[in-house]
Formats: C-alpha cells, sequence, structure tokens
DNA sequence: AATGAATGAGGCTTCATTCAT
DNA sequence: AATGAATGAAGCCTCATTCAT
C-alpha cells in the first residue's frame, strides 16, 4: 500500500479516533470513527492497514504530543524549576484535552499496543526522563534503577491527573500537591 | 430437589474467566471463558446474567481478594511498621498471583464496570485506607485530601508492582524502593 | 411418561400459557409459562411431551371451549333464533375473554398445529355445524360446500369479534350487524 | 463511486423471504432468507436493519401487490361489476400467488408488523374499499361503520381464498359463491 | 484514491429439553 | 413427581476487512 497523500485525512481519522475511543472504549467500530472523521469506511484501511495498526499509531502520536507539551517552553534553571514547570504543564495538557488523555489511557493498558511501540513510544518521553534523571541526581533515589523511578513519577503524575479531572474546582491545588508529593520522594 | 446451584462452578468460572482474561484481554469470548472452565456454554448464563456481570463480580471479588491479601497478619505495632507489612504483603500477592494482577489491571480501566460496582469495590479499600490516614496524620501530607493521597499511595504501589514483575529477580529491592519513596512521601 | 396426577397443575400450565402468549405471541419462552403457572420449569415438561404438544392441546381446549360456550342454553326454537342465540354467545364468550381468544387467534395460524389436531378441533365446532346446516337449508346457499358455508360463517364471526373488541362500547349494535349479515347470506 | 445498492439483491431477498416463510414460518432464520436469496449473511442488514424491519416491509410490499393486483384493468361499469371484478382479481391473485399469499396471512397476524406498517397497508386497500363504500350505498350496511363492512369483506375473501386453495379444482365455482355470499351481505 | 456495499466469521444470549437430586 | 441446573444448538446481529465501481 502506498503512502497516501492526503495528511489532512489521515489527522482526521487520527482526531476522530481519539474522540469516539474516548467516549466509547477500544471496542469502538471503525465504522464509527470513519464516520466521525467523514471519511467512508474503506477509506480509512488506505491510511491504515489495520485496526491495530491505527490504534498502535495513535498511541504513539498522543504520547508525543503529551511528552512535548511537558516539556514545551522549558529554560536552564535549577532542576526543581525544571521539574515544576515539566509537571505543571504536564498536567495543564491533560486537563485541557480530556479525551486525548482517557484515550491514551485505554491505549496504554491494551494489548493491541506491541511492545515495539511500547518501546517508541518511551522515546517521546526521554525529555523527561532528562529532567528527572538530574533531579535525583543527589535525593534519596539517585541508587534505584532509572526505569523504577521514571515508572514512580508516572504514576505519581497520572494519579494527579486522574484526580484533577475529577475534582477540577481544586486544580492547582491538587497540582502542587503532587508536585510537592513527587520532590518529597526523589528530590 | 434439583441439583443445587454449585459454588465450586461458579468459582471455576471466575478462574477461568481471570486466567483467559490475563491472556486475551476484556474481548475474551464467554464461550472460551466457559470451555476453560470445563461448563457449557449456556451454564456461565446461569450463574452470570451477563457478560458484563460477570465482569463485575470479578472485579469485586479479585478487588476483595487483593485487599484482603493485603491486611492479613496485621499486628499493633507502630504506622511505618503496619505499613510496610501491608505494602510487602501487596506487592507478594500480586507477584505471586500475576494473572489476578493483570485481570484485576484490566478492569480496573473498563468501562463495563459500574459506577457502582466501583463504589463497591472500593469499600474492600476501607482497611488499608485506615493505616494509610494514620501513616500520613503527622506526615506532610496532613492537610491534603484523603482520595487524593489515597490514590497517589495506590498509584505507587501499582507501579512498583509492575516493575517488579519486569525484574522478579530483584523483587525485595524494587518493593522496598518502592515503599521508601511512599514513605518519603507521606511519613 | 405416564399420566401424571395433577389435573390442577396441568390446568394451571394451561391458563398460565393463555396469559402469557396473548402478551408475548407464540414465541414465549416455555420458561415463562412455567413460571407464570407457578410451576418449576421441568414441571412444564411431564404434562406436556413437547412445547408443540402443549400448544396442539391448548389449541384443542379453547376451541372446545369456544364451541360449548357458543352452544350454551340452546333451546328448540326456529332456525333464526337458535342461530342468533349462538352467535350472541360466541360474540359474549370472545369479548369476556380477550386472552383466550387472542391466543386462540395466533394458534389458528401457527404451523406447530398439526392437521390431525386442526381436524380433532373441527369437532368441537360439529354443534355449531349442525344449527348452520339446517340454517342453510332453505336458504341462497343451499347447495354450496358445508365447508365453504362454514369457512365463510367462522370468518364473519371472528371478523365481527375483532371488531367488537376494538370498539367495545358498540358491542351490541356490532353483534346485531354482523348477524344481520350473516343472515343475509345464508338465511 | 462504490459498488451501487442493488434494488435487484433487496428484491432477492424479499422473494426469498416470501418463500421461506412460507416454507417454514416467521420463525425462519435470516441465514436462511439470505442463502436462498444467494446474499451474503450480511449483507441482509445493508438492506433491512433487522429482520423486524424486514418482515414490515415484506408486509407493506405483499399487501400492496395485492392491493395493485386487485385493482388492476377496472372499468367505468356499475357498482356490482366492478365489485365482480375486483374480486375476480383478488382470488386469482391469491391462488396465483400461493406463498404470498400464506407469508402475507402470518405477517397479518405477527406482533412483529407495526401499529404504524398496518396503518401504512391500509393505504394499499384504499382502491378497494372506494369501490366497497360505492357497493353497499344502497344496500342494506348502507348504516353500519364502514370499518366494519371492510372488515367483514376482507374475511369472506380470506375465507373464500382459503377454501379455493383447499380445492383449487373448483375454484370458479367457490369464486362465485363466495362473490354470491357477498353481495347478498352488502349489495 | 475514494466509496460504501459485500463478506462471513464470530460474539452474546436465549431456549427447548434433559438430568441429577 | 418435582425441581431447577445443565446442555448446546441456533439465532440475530456486529464488524474488520476486501472488492467492485
Amino acid at each position: 500500500m502506498p503512502r497516501p497523500r492526503s495528511d489532512d485525512k489521515r489527522a482526521a481519522i487520527m482526531a476522530a479516533a481519539t474522540r469516539i475511543i474516548a467516549a466509547q472504549g477500544l471496542g469502538a467500530a471503525t465504522a464509527a470513527i470513519a464516520k466521525e472523521a467523514g471519511v467512508s469506511n474503506g477509506s480509512l484501511f488506505t491510511y491504515f492497514d489495520t485496526k491495530a495498526d491505527l490504534l498502535n499509531q495513535l498511541y504513539l502520536e498522543l504520547k508525543g504530543e503529551m511528552g512535548a507539551a511537558a516539556l514545551g517552553g522549558l529554560r536552564a534553571t535549577d532542576e526543581r524549576a525544571q521539574m515544576l514547570h515539566m509537571w505543571s504543564r504536564w498536567m495543564d495538557w491533560a486537563t485541557a484535552n480530556p479525551q486525548k488523555r482517557r484515550t491514551l489511557a485505554q491505549l496504554q493498558v491494551s494489548d493491541q499496543i506491541t511492545a515495539s511501540t511500547h518501546e517508541s513510544a518511551s522515546h517521546a518521553m526521554t525529555g523527561i526522563g532528562g529532567i528527572l534523571e538530574r533531579s535525583r541526581a543527589n535525593g534519596p533515589m539517585r541508587d534505584a534503577p532509572a526505569a523504577l523511578v521514571f515508572t514512580l513519577c508516572n504514576a505519581l503524575a497520572e494519579a494527579t491527573i486522574d484526580y484533577i479531572i475529577g475534582d477540577p474546582d481544586h486544580a492547582d491545588a491538587h497540582k502542587q500537591a503532587g508536585f510537592d508529593a513527587l520532590w518529597r520522594m526523589i528530590g
């Protein structure tokens, strides 16, 4: 299958998938996604070989977007400030894009996502990982495996986001509380 | 008097569902579950009204079992010791029952699980919550919302478990590292 | 299968079947009928070998009851008076027992009812047939085949009943109009 | 431009349904209908949303065809001649299309047919109703409700058809006998 | 390339009937 | 005899994917 031309259409399908999956879960029919994208049933399969393929690419894209959002506007300050900045951006992106967040969460645990996709996705987090490494370099977790620290940090972020989404009126307070907890953990 | 409804059979179906879902995901066919349970296709539906019903009950059971495991053998010592004991038990259960853990994780994010089921399930965590409350009573998070603290703690546990499962050779070290992180966060 | 003893239970099942089929159609589950009869699932099959068997017996019973109702209280008067009396009783039974009527109508067209059952049922109509024969003996249809006359008469009755049920406030007028039409046809 | 939805295929499904239902009753499986139509299992559902939908459309079509058949070739003569012509056509259609007739009869009493479908179908009978109205305008049923008259007439027709189908060798005689009875009733 | 009809393999669930108790 | 659990064959419908146009 040759690379089809219209990137717009591809993007439309991705966006539609995000919306539909957020609403209906991963069981959503490809036909529903195509319709939401304003594209025909069959066209979807000229852009993605397979439903699983679509899912994997969507995962990569969302994860990448999230990572980029977290890292945007970073300036050269001390570790704590950088970390806080990143944390804040991360929370902001998640609360501003609840559908993307929700879909991403579903994809994360889906068995349709390949191991290799998971690995690629982790690259999107490299930047975050770097900051994290520097942040913990002199803290109590300095000797723990990097991946464990990263996993813990990620879990904290996800939990905080979940909590914020459930109680958006106190978003800032929760955001701060989450960060403080994080920093106590690693800083 | 007819053949009475057998608790064994119900349990067999639950166990089979755990195994099959761990292997195939929530999309697993009821027929596959029935077969694995050594029960006929239709019998499954005399024990559970619906596939969703089975899933909800399974969620409740697994969550309950996990909560009970975490709380078993608790003795009246200081908070840190209690918390550590609980943490340890929790990790042990999870690593000893990877399929249950995996299935539980899938159920947790499934949109088939009712809000009311989620609520019931949270009761299984009450005991854990109590210890957690006492543990943080004099710590840095003493003023944070209980639910947020709980969410963070849970996330830390899940992340640690995930990590342990991925690298079981150093289970004890990771378990300890996770707990230290937790304690720094709340203790 | 030996004839089971409790005629009460048999009757209860019949009555339940009448009610359930009136409400749900012939597709009604045997389990639903059993439940309505206050009898267990499996008991139904000690009274009737098969669902089709139940249906056939029910057909026979309802048809017989209807025939008997039509013929009750007949006195030796002239043909027209007898016919009118019968017609009136027939309509009355049908309007007083709408569920039986409705179920009977469904059974009449069902392909589950055997040819031999249909034949047996026709015996229940023998009495009616006799009166009909005498009524038409000197009328315009005196030379038509008896069965055709009977069929036409029956159709007229059914149609009139249908109409009465749909507009019960003018039952008597419709009853009379139907009879007059009948008498013009055969009398 | 995709393969357009084929009217032929739709018609084939309708025809197949007529045949299969005539033979097996309304319980016939959609798969059987699809197979008889030479169409895939799932294709049936691109032409009809639901089995009930198919049934309703089939009812409409058959009823319409029957009504049209009855009214074909009508000329401006007196009422009795028109009525006879119509009656004759009606009988002819029914005897020439026994499967359609049989299926139509099943549908007529099925609870799958919507009230609104029944109403639409009655429009197909409007023409017949008109002739009937003129026919009875000076007869003994001139003051009876139109619907009742129609119901009776219809019942007579159905009964006559049933009888003819059961004894096709004397079709013409029965046809005439039925009509004479009708005319005595209303003319 | 785009469209949407066509395909047919399953999936969930129902149900008549049988069977252990 | 009575009960209701057990069985497994269908049945309706959905859906990813293919294909004719």
